[in-house]
DNA sequence: TTAGATGCAAATCATTTGCAATGAA
DNA sequence: TTCATTGCAAATGATTTGCATCTAA
């Protein structure tokens, strides 16, 4: 998983004015490694700025999704992650036991979208593959506890 | 796509009471081909049943999905449908712009998940493959406006 | 008779919004 | 100076819960 090198947020935020808020909070998103749910990246940027607030982390992130930087994710019923654009596309595995959460890319994936893109006449802009399992320790300690 | 032919709710419920909210709410699941919201359910309730509670619904949506009757789905960020299981397995593609809801199967997408889970250790329970995009009639509407 | 289900209202949780104060340009 | 942003508190919408009452078995 590669992710390209994000610029300040100048590049990115045309006209508007770049507060301190908005640096914290991309920084923070990049920091966390591109992923990251509003409430930890709030409980976060709180411990750098005491008083920001939860509907200023929301604001920031539905711009951050208006400018194409940040992309919305809902992982099954476990999650919702905010996460910085242009990751190499990937998708999520799940751990139901531990919570654990994997990405990984997959190729075959395109093909079967374009297929069902023809088949069904649609215009596909986004895709989301999502899996949710027990995975490798969890069931080890599953079989000796 | 071939439902299940589902039986009576008796066959369902082990032990528990057999309420008449509860065949009502079975029977419209059904009705409604095996998917809907719990909003929608619970409008299309009270038609039948003046005084069920919107919480009566959501328990019993509980209930059905412990006993395996039904899985909860929440597809992107647009719906959260509860549909009967054991339809053929299937996937879902949601256009943007009229939100109507398509169902497919997709057999390829097996094989994939069989390697996923191999390539990561993981033992693999659920999958949920969802695209976004716009439908033929609305990209067909956009042209000519 | 009785454990479990229901209706209602209140509680939660995530997210959004109105508004007056603040700050970047 | 000016318009967008912010913090706060209140609003919203989905879902859950406490509790007294009801009901299937």
């Amino acid at each position: 998983m590669r992710m390209r090198s994000i610029r300040n947020i100048e590049c990115y935020i045309e006209g508007r004015p770049v507060t301190a808020q908005r640096k914290l909070l991309l920084s923070l998103i990049k920091k966390a490694g591109g992923h990251i749910s509003a409430k930890e990246l709030y409980r976060r940027a709180s411990r750098k700025n005491e008083s920001i607030s939860l509907a200023t982390v929301y604001r920031t992130l539905q711009l951050f999704k208006e400018l194409g930087l940040v992309e919305e994710r809902r992982l099954g019923q476990l999650y919702c992650h905010y996460e910085i654009k242009d990751l190499a596309e990937h998708q999520h595995l799940v751990c139901r036991s531990c919570g654990k959460v994997t990405e990984f890319e997959s190729l075959p994936i395109r093909k079967l979208v374009e297929k069902v893109g023809r088949d069904h006449g649609f215009n596909i802009s986004k895709i989301e593959l999502y899996m949710e399992g027990n995975c490798q320790q969890c069931n080890r300690d599953q079989d000796r506890p």
